[in-house]
RNA sequence: GCGGGGGUAGCCCAGCCCGGUCAAAGGCGUAGGAUUUAGGCUCCUAUCACUUAGGUGUUCGUGGGUUCAAAUCCCACCUCCCGCACCA
């Protein structure tokens, strides 16, 4: 009889349901215990991947419902962002892609697709799968509390969360450059171009170099060598143009002339000017006044900046080399006359330990670099760059930043540079072309007048680090992760220009995006179910209503008569929150560790008074596939809810569970669940044999019983203390293999009466299944009442172990059986012997009580036990066998720790002979070997080949034939 | 570059914080056996090498070091993975 994972499931989901189990009200009986997982956004159904999150909130929701706590688990969706909306258009545009993965891996039947003509349309159709499959995996949800963030009254909230954050000034405002393509009017993000490319934004500093009544200008990434320019780099062959920026001209290349569009003040007084004609002209280092000539270059693209490039060949080895191209080609030399190469020596600006200088010069005949458009130099270059800003120090040249670290004069020269109007910066795609999706080359745009949240501001910081102390995270190890998230968190982008989501209250431009309106809203689930079930209209939902409910600022009546909604409700509401706030478990995967988690800390700590502060932290590693990420293209997703279907809900959640501990990457496979299930149905099967058993009297426990028991109050020891640190993996281990295997080894040496053996057993899984009721909760349900209950095992305690139980003696001698049957086996195996006869002989007392006392001390040599030994008089017969015996009691002893040495001697000497006596039934029974026990001094002692000397206590000897 | 996490037997994965019970748990796989009409399931045995007496040797990325003792502590190196945003 196979256990139907579908009837059960169904069975146990309505029962929860008829219950309303999982639907949680204040109860001041029982402590609370609020937990949450990040909401889930809903552009595509669940895979196995998702679940691992939700899966292991949803333990522990269980685990902590079992220990008493009155749990709430709510749920919610965030519909806040722009991917749906791209997903809209995608699908609009028949995007095969994306229609292919929808039919293949997910199954959606194309008359749904064609359906999904909007935004809305796509969030609700997977909303709806999501929560179905959250159901179907018997998630202990309390449904009543959920809510979209696109729901007027969660809107309010958000406005409210804005309110509080502008107010306390930790809104900003500024521009930043961004992604953007100028089709599509949007910024891009790495999903947003072909091939998934993350546009690179580098930030070039612009050096104005004055020339006639305009201004020559450079791009470069490197302003702090400005003291090394010795020329600039012309491309003779391109063109350059002059336009009329507010108050000044520039001289920029034709083909850079569009990232300064908009800052063209006088687009009719364009003038073209050929590369070649200013080759030779002058002009000066605006910053050290020397004087420098404008020399061709064919490196110079009329791309990249502003296709003049300032020369400082002692650092660049573009620069270097274009300078060794130009002074020996003749050609160009008689050219131009009017140059001067004695200008051209390269002047040292920066030191490090590998150079000592001209280090371009160095590196350019290190790679033997022929000539400027050898594409080593560009290897060349990042070398130069990364060794001199990790490692550099300027030199006396570069005056007031004489010996400053390059990294440190970089920023400080420029911004000099900016504040004497020398320089500006300019933004650029660094590894252009970078292609949207909609197939325009993509550009930097400013973004203008951004709303930002300030995360930079240091006494938030403060506020976040000491928040984070104060919690618990688990695992423990992530900490040093948020704080470093802390410390270079800055200004956060919070609106955008498109998407769902809620209008900034007081900039009706902009729509805050999701990640800023996600971070406060486990404390809307406190208040979502009244405000639902009370029908309160989401215009009445005021700043100070929030106030009041959630900060309790003002006062019940007041807030009472201005937002109009009834006194006792506003109560109801006050007194939900403050029993469920503070948050005391946030559950996340660890990729939200450097955002979402991280700017949770920062707004509660905002918002919220300390005590109000989140209590803890859970981060989870993501799901692999058989070793590989799960990805569309290696078609390895599974959904979850087919899953379900195919496999059952519990055996996933065990294979989920069971892969990793917390941090690392859980390698999932559908051999282990197969496996999990072929488990759950073994002891389906036992437990419908041994359901009618009568109760079992623990106290009557004998023998391997009570060994039995012992083990099992030791798994409940380890098992709880692994949940409570979330090691859900461990737990797993212990509950199934583990116990498993004790089982096993029960099942060969029990010798009490089938019936007596059923009741035992009964007591075994009552207990056992308790610590599996919050992984496999379906399976336990149905084996809880097989056994015989009629409430449900959700209802039920979390075992404890019972200390008198453990049996220390009892374990110790079952380990002596066990090392003995080893030993044996290991002679039968090197011997390759066939026996009939098993001679065990047990050490004298004299050796048990040497052993004793070299176990009491703390340090001993080898030399005082023989010696204290050999003169102790009641010893004396034995003389010539103590050396031997101490030798090989001296190693043992010596390499054993401390708590093997602390057992022992609790215990003292064990009854070997009886306790040995186990084995006769056990070779009896198994291959019909008679067994024989002697103690070592027993005068008829049967041992033809010498062995009983070395016997040792806990280590008997053994002679086979 | 900055930050984080890894490298353990055929594979996955514990152990490392707190050194000794570690030739190293458990799972998977593989081989042999039992059961079965057969297969599956289940059970037993084996699974680094050598070994006709419970032993020995060599192993935990590499190389050093500390220690009576190192997978575990320290140093250096090699190597793989992930994040660095305005996007969920």
């Amino acid at each position: 009889m196979t256990i139907n994972w579908s009837d059960i499931e169904h069975k146990w989901r309505n029962k929860w349901d008829v219950e309303s189990l999982h639907n949680t009200n204040i109860d001041n009986d029982k402590p609370k215990f609020f937990l949450t997982v990040a909401y889930p956004y809903p552009n595509s159904p669940q895979h196995i991947g998702h679940g691992r999150t939700y899966t292991l909130t949803d333990v522990y929701a269980r685990y902590k419902r079992m220990l008493g706590f009155n749990v709430l688990f709510p749920m919610a969706f965030h519909y806040t962002g722009t991917p749906i909306l791209a997903m809209t258009k995608r699908l609009a545009e028949n995007d095969p892609e994306l229609i292919n993965a929808f039919q293949d891996v997910y199954n959606i039947p194309m008359s749904t697709i064609k359906e999904l003509d909007e935004p809305i349309k796509i969030a609700q159709y997977f909303h709806n799968e999501i929560k179905q499959g959250m159901i179907e995996m018997g998630y202990s949800i309390d449904w009543r509390r959920e809510f979209t963030t696109i729901d007027k009254a969660y809107s309010r909230f958000i406005e409210w969360q804005f309110k509080k954050l502008n107010s306390g000034g930790f809104i900003t405002r500024g521009s930043h450059p961004v992604g953007w393509c100028p089709n599509d009017g949007n910024p891009v993000g790495q999903h947003d171009t072909l091939g998934d490319v993350e546009p690179d934004i580098g930030e070039y500093t612009i050096i104005k170099f004055t020339f006639e009544d305009a201004k020559l200008v450079t791009a470069t990434l490197r302003p702090e060598t400005i003291f090394g320019v010795t020329n600039l780099w012309i491309n003779p062959e391109i063109e350059y143009v002059k336009i009329s920026l507010n108050d000044e001209k520039w001289i920029v290349s034709r083909d850079s002339m569009n990232k300064f569009e908009h800052l063209v003040s006088d687009k009719s007084s364009l003038e073209i000017i050929s590369g070649d004609s200013l080759i030779g002209k002058w002009t000066e280092n605006p910053f050290t006044d020397m004087k420098i000539q404008l020399l061709p270059a064919s490196f110079v693209d009329s791309k990249n900046g502003t296709g003049l490039v300032m020369s400082v060949p002692s650092h660049a080895p573009y620069d270097y080399q274009a300078i060794v191209d130009f002074t020996l080609n003749l050609d160009l030399l008689s050219k131009y006359p009017t140059i001067d190469t004695n200008n051209l020596v390269p002047i040292d600006v920066i030191k490090t330990e590998k150079y000592n200088n001209t280090p371009a010069r160095q590196l350019v005949s290190e790679l033997s670099i022929k000539n400027q458009d050898d594409p080593k130099l560009v290897e060349a270059t990042k070398e130069l760059y990364n060794l001199e800003f990790t490692s550099g120090k300027m030199l006396v040249i570069a005056g007031d930043y004489a010996d400053l670290p390059a990294k440190t004069a970089k920023d400080k020269v420029k911004n000099d540079l900016i504040q004497m109007g020398i320089a500006t910066k300019l933004y650029e795609i660094m590894n252009s072309p970078v292609i949207c999706r909609c197939g325009t080359e993509c550009v930097i745009k400013m973004f203008e007048d951004q709303w930002f949240i300030d995360y930079g501001m240091s006494d938030w910081k403060e506020k976040a680090h000491s928040s984070i102390d104060s919690m618990s995270l688990l695992p423990n190890e992530i900490t040093v992760e948020f704080h470093n998230t802390i410390d270079w968190l800055h200004e956060k982008a919070c609106a955008r220009n498109s998407g769902l989501g809620t209008i900034l209250p007081w900039d009706n431009d902009w729509i805050i995006e999701s990640l800023s309106d996600s971070v406060i809203y486990m404390a809307y689930y406190t208040i979502s179910r009244l405000i639902k079930e009370k029908n309160l209209d989401s215009s009445k939902l005021s700043e100070e209503f929030f106030d009041y409910v959630l900060l309790g600022i003002g006062e019940c009546n007041s807030v009472a008569n201005t937002t109009g909604i009834d006194k006792t409700t506003v109560d109801e509401l006050r007194s939900e929150f403050l029993y469920f706030y503070p948050l005391d478990s946030r559950h996340s995967g660890r990729d939200l560790v450097p955002n979402h988690l991280t700017f949770f800390v920062f707004n509660h700590s905002a918002i919220f008074p300390k005590n109000h502060w989140p209590q803890q932290i859970v981060v989870n590693g993501s799901v692999l596939m058989d070793g590989k990420k799960m990805s569309k293209s290696f078609g390895n997703i599974i959904p979850l809810r087919q899953a379900v279907k195919t496999y059952g809900a519990d055996p996933i959640r065990l294979g989920i569970m069971s892969a990793a501990e917390l941090l690392q990457d859980a390698d999932f496979s559908l051999e282990l669940v197969k496996s999990f299930n072929e488990r759950l149905n073994r002891i389906y099967t036992v437990v419908q044999e041994i359901k009618n058993a009568p109760d079992y009297d623990v106290n009557q426990a004998n023998s391997i019983e009570k060994w039995m028991l012992s083990r099992l109050q030791r798994t409940i020891n380890v098992t709880t203390d692994s949940m409570n640190k979330l090691r859900v993996r461990e737990s797993l281990h212990h509950i199934i293999y583990l116990l498993d295997i004790d089982l096993l080894w029960y099942n060969r040496r029990t010798t009490i009466s089938t019936e007596e053996k059923n009741s035992f057993l009964k007591y075994f899984f009552e207990t056992r299944i308790k610590l599996l009721a919050p992984f496999a909760p379906y399976f336990s349900e149905e084996i809880w009442e097989i056994l015989g209950h009629d409430k449900s095992i959700t209802l039920e305690t979390w075992p404890t172990s019972d200390d008198n139980l453990i049996d220390e003696n009892t374990e110790l001698s079952e380990e002596l059986i066990k090392n003995t049957i080893e030993d044996i086996n290991n002679i039968l195996k090197v011997t390759k012997i066939q026996i009939q006869r098993i001679c065990i002989y047990i050490p004298a007392n004299w050796k048990w009580e040497i052993f004793l006392s070299a176990l009491q001390k703390d340090s001993f040599n080898l030399k005082d036990l023989i010696e204290t030994s050999l003169n102790n008089p009641d010893y004396s017969e034995f003389k010539k066998h103590i050396p031997k015996f101490c030798q090989s009691i001296f190693k043992e002893i010596s390499n054993m720790d401390s708590y093997t040495k602390s057992r022992i001697l609790k215990i003292g000497q064990l009854n070997e002979n009886q306790i040995l006596q186990e084995l006769q039934s056990f070779y009896k029974l198994q291959n019909n070997i008679q067994v024989d026990l002697f103690s070592e001094d027993d005068s008829d002692l049967y041992d033809p080949k010498n062995r009983s000397i070395y016997s040792r206590p806990m280590r008997p000897a053994i002679f086979l034939e």
